[in-house]
DNA sequence: GTGCCATCGGAACGCAACGTGCTCTAGCCT
DNA sequence: AGGCTAGAGCACGTTGCGTTCCGATGGCAC
């Protein structure tokens, strides 16, 4: 290693970021939420710790709590953030098909890093009980809609018995689907959303 | 303090029960769970902590640790031990009371210390996640062999369709008022429970 | 009754992560 | 160029964990 140039870094030596580049505003809350988004599907959200965070993302514990009073917060934000929205209802026709292939994008999420900061997040709120106003508005209700679509057009279309368009019913699935997930291990088998099509949600909705 | 009796204990000195009246075996126990569900309706589960328990039990930590060897198995086995079963079903002739008061049993539960504990045990599941079985043995299942006995005699008068009696479908009014439960602030409003019913239950199970 | 010993209560310890405060410095703005 | 904001690194006090040690005790065998 001897003849490295001179303008070339060192390859074994601890970079001082008081003397080195320094991020600030979104440069720097890019890199924090994707070190986040690292740590939680790599170690998951127990094992997630501000100080590997902040020296993944090569900043400070300060430069975190600055911005985020917890681990929760940082956690919701870098999901929020970073991940696509619950994305836009199938619409294939058949609402048999449309609910499967919504409960399918939905336990596509739960299995990835979004999953791990439900579980955590749900578990922070014995804590913080207001942090379930922050899960409810980011990771439930985004999803209610998405299926409170697909009854409308199985309604318009005659598969869909009117009474049934409402939100609590557009609910189960959803529900069901987190119920599970909270209560065995990842990933969710795609045989489970099956059968709550198949046997609570067709039945529910039939004419 | 001179003229106390000698046979009567001075009010107020602290009591060192090394060599004070020490408690075994079963006393023990029951000493240690009634602690714990005090600290648990008292403080909650995330304010639970093995030296208030200890200290609340007049016991000593290496007591609690020789047991149990964290803090969800202590709560999962005074809950258990000390609460009373699911109880039985009721039987009012109508599946929808029945339905509905099993429900309202269930709901009393969730808003008491085995709610706290239902609550602090799935927060658990992040870091030892052996615990879902153990939640699911001890406080899922059994609530929903008494909705299928509520839908096995429903179906004998006629009431329930004999296909919808299969345990996903007995399972949908507990699963929606657990995920009520874990994503609102306690207790859970009995409009809630009605709604479940009429909205979700009733049409699933029809004719 | 007497002695034994598994178990108790109490206290101290090392450990890990939290959240904060301090110093020095880089980068932006005027 | 100079000043000010904000970031990096480091050290600190705090909390709760789970363990270990010590002296004491109460039930049991004899």
């Amino acid at each position: 290693m001897s003849s490295v140039s001179e303008t070339c870094q060192p390859a074994n030596v601890t970079i001082d970021h008081r003397k080195g580049p320094r991020r600030r505003g979104d440069a720097l809350y890019a890199a924090i939420f994707e070190a986040t988004l690292d740590e939680l599907t790599e170690v998951g959200y127990a094992e997630l710790k501000m100080e590997r965070v902040a020296n993944r993302a090569r900043a400070s514990k300060g430069s975190l709590y600055r911005r985020w009073s917890s681990r929760a917060e940082l956690v919701a934000d870098a999901v929020h953030h970073t991940l696509p929205g619950c994305g836009e209802a199938p619409d294939t026709g058949s609402v048999r098909e449309d609910i499967l292939g919504g409960l399918r994008g939905f336990a596509k999420l739960l299995n990835g890093p979004s999953g791990e900061a439900v579980r955590g997040l749900m578990a922070e709120t014995i804590r913080d009980p207001d942090l379930m106003e922050v899960v409810r508005t980011r990771f439930v209700e985004p999803g209610v809609n998405v299926f409170l679509d697909v009854l409308r057009r199985g309604a318009v279309r005659g598969e869909v018995r009117p009474s049934a368009l409402t939100t609590r019913i557009a609910s189960v699935g959803p529900e069901l689907l987190r119920q599970y997930f909270l209560a065995h291990r990842s990933p969710v088998p795609d045989q489970v959303l099956v059968e709550i099509v198949d046997e609570v949600i067709m039945p529910l909705i039939r004419i």
